[in-house]
This record gives C-alpha cells, sequence and structure tokens, in this order.
DNA sequence: GGTACAATTCAACAGACGATGAATTCGGAT
DNA sequence: ATCCGAATTCATCGTCTGTTGAATTGTACC
C-alpha cells in the first residue's frame, strides 16, 4: 500500500497535465484563486509536485501563458488582401484566435486585473502580436496610435464577453462580431477617409 | 493611557475616511489585495472597526461603489446636438467622467476579473448608465448591439490605460483620445455611412 | 449624575495559502 | 544486481485572511 513514490509510465505525462489544468484553473478563476491546491487536484496529483516541477506558482504562471507567438504570421495575412479590407483581416484573425473561453489571452486579461506580472505580459503581448505587425502595413506617422486603438477594443470586447458577460456580446457569434467590427476597426485605421488621406 | 474605547469628535468623520480608504484601496490593489487590515491602516483605523461599520467585507465593497448613477443626465447629454456628432458626445461624456485613476468604474473593471459580484455591479453599470440611455438615441432595431460594441471599446479603452498601461494610451490625454474615439464611435453607432448607404 | 448605548481597540480563532524537507518508490545506467 | 537520480506524496511550517467577542471609553438622555 504504497501512497508515495514514483509511479509507473512516462513522467512526461504528468507535467502536461498540470500544465492542462494550471491552464484552465487560471483561466476560469485567475491568479488568486487559482491555489496549487486546486490546480493539484484537477491535475490529479499532490501540490508539492507542481513546485518541485515549476519551482514557484508565479513560474507556473509564466510556463502555463508562455504562448508561441508568430508576429510574421500576423503581418503576412493582415497584409494578404485589398487596403479596403484590412479591418475586416484584423477582426477575423485577431478575435478568431483570441476568442475562446479560456484561452491564454483572455486568462492573461482575467490575471492583469491583480497580478502584476500578468499584466507585463499582457502587454508585451498586445505590443508584439498585435500593434507591431498591424502597425506596419498601415500609413501615417500616428500608426501605432491607430492600431493601439483597435488593440483596446478588442481587448475590451473580449473583457466584455468573458468577463463580465454583457448579454450583447455573449449572445453574439464571432462571425457575427467579425462583421460587426470589421468596418469599425477599417474606419479607426484608415482614419475615416479611404484611399485619399486629408489631415485635419 | 486609553487605547481602546470611543474617541472624541464626530464619528461620521470616521466611516467616511473608512468610505474614502476603500474606494482607493480597492481601486489600486483589486479585491483580494485590499485587505482589511490594509483599508483600516490606510484610515487609521482597526479592522474591527470596519466590520462594526459595515457588517463585511463584501458589503464595505458594494457601499464603496454605490456610483450615483443618473441615466436621464445621460441621454440629456447625448441628445444635445446634431446627429451627426454623437460619437464625440458619447466619448466626451463617458470619458470624462470615468477615465480617472481610481475611479469607482475602473475600480470595478479591476475588481470584476475576479470577484463574481463586481462583474454583476459592473454589467449593471455598463447596462443602465451607458447602453439604455444612449440606444434610445439611435434608431435601427440593432441599436442595443452597437451601443454595446461602443461600450465595450470604452472598457477597453480604460483597461489598456489604467490596468496595463499601454504607452500609447497612457501618453494619450483625455481630449487626445475624445479626438480619435469621436469618429470611431459615430461610424459605429451609425453604421459607418451617414445618410446614404452604399457597401463597399 | 447615573445609565444605556455607540464607538473603538485588542486578542484570538479557524481556515487557507505557498513553500519546504523528509520519506518512499520507480526507471535507467552500469 | 546495484546504485543514483527522478518522481511522488505526506506532514508541517509560518503567514495572512475575514471575522468574532470581550473590554474600554466616550456621548446623550433622564
Amino acid at each position: 500500500m504504497s501512497r508515495t513514490g514514483r509511479r509507473p509510465g512516462d513522467p512526461s505525462v504528468t507535467r502536461r497535465e498540470i500544465l492542462a489544468a494550471a491552464r484552465t484553473t487560471f483561466a476560469e478563476a485567475g491568479y488568486e484563486h487559482a491555489t496549487l491546491r486546486r490546480i493539484a487536484s484537477v491535475a490529479g496529483v499532490d501540490a508539492a509536485l507542481i513546485v518541485h516541477y515549476f519551482g514557484s506558482k508565479e513560474q507556473l504562471f509564466a510556463a502555463a501563458h508562455d504562448l508561441p507567438v508568430d508576429p510574421g504570421r500576423v503581418a503576412s495575412v493582415i497584409g494578404d488582401g485589398p487596403r479596403s479590407e484590412i479591418g475586416r483581416r484584423v477582426a477575423r484573425l485577431i478575435l478568431g484566435g483570441l476568442a475562446i473561453d479560456g484561452s491564454p489571452a483572455v486568462s492573461l486579461i482575467r490575471a492583469a486585473s491583480t497580478h502584476a506580472s500578468a499584466a507585463v505580459m499582457l502587454r508585451e503581448f498586445v505590443d508584439g502580436a498585435m500593434i507591431d505587425p498591424v502597425a506596419g502595413m498601415i500609413e501615417g506617422p500616428d500608426a501605432r496610435r491607430r492600431v493601439a486603438l483597435v488593440a483596446s477594443h478588442v481587448l475590451g470586447v473580449l473583457y466584455t464577453r468573458y468577463i463580465i458577460g454583457l448579454e450583447e456580446m455573449t449572445t453574439a457569434s464571432i462571425d457575427d462580431l467579425v462583421d460587426e467590427l470589421g468596418p469599425i476597426f477599417q474606419a479607426a485605421l484608415t482614419g475615416g477617409v479611404d484611399a485619399s488621406q486629408s489631415s485635419a
């Protein structure tokens, strides 16, 4: 009747199960309410094992949110097509990738409110994976500012949909949202007017 | 040398100091990190006194975020002026009222991520103080949906500016933001085109 | 001028938290 | 076969949390 000690089988499976449990638990409970004991129980494991593998709760969170982002791919998808539909392509690509309950991005949004290092991670993600690649496709000296406004709108949509559960947002499908946000993003990115530019 | 016991002076002052301390502490630390002891120390008071006055931490939070909102005034300000500048008036009124570090709205945004009852409060605030009054001024069957998109953008701007500190948002003044968001809100509310409609 | 009540603090409780260290069992190299 | 290191659990520590109850002091009324 040995309760303690090593288990037969591939130990890398356990590690992946811990990571999976951490992702779902962080996503639905936030940093502070996702306790090591709770994550451990979801993974079917003792809390001390998590510390053994990852060192601390902080490092577990970082490992669980190490999103493999590819700014180059974002840029190429955004740039591939007519300039007049950049807004829609941004909506489709970004929302399609992030607007998932329990996605790492939504989890980061939830945790960033109370956990400083999560705020840093989210800020760097927004900078590197959204603003940087998209701003390269937009002309004008205030390109970054305009893209940042679109990024803030994306975060706001995710926030109202997944964090506070605003009815108008939860009842819409992703396709609905893309249809509605595409023209809005287009206006924000191209400055309202389309081909010709006039500064005011 | 009496440490305990009643203090001379007006006791209602103490109560207001506790509320003020609760507001600032909840705003900058969120619900869980704003402990009763920490709030009490800011107010220069013992933690037990807070419970004596408010019953529980939960009720203190509710009392500290009991925003006296007036939907009628929102509606009248939004409706007062040309239809072609509704977007700008919404930006000015809402951002002017909410975009303040430590404002109850920002505090709610921070707390809603981890505290369910704060999410409910924020949802009701968005519904009653933003979507309801503004939707009454917009024509069309999808008025509420369009206003909800604007509301999500407002929350996103507050989130990126005050929670994660996105550089492009923190360096802009409120007036800058109103100038930039006005036309975007206008496009979102009126469906992009103004009088005549043509797609593409 | 006494008496009831409100205000205020102190000490303490029970529970949860992240983390540590020792103990036990298994896999893999020799 | 043997031995070392990795995997895993258990018990525990120190700390912090919201909340409670008793004790003390002031205020207001009769």
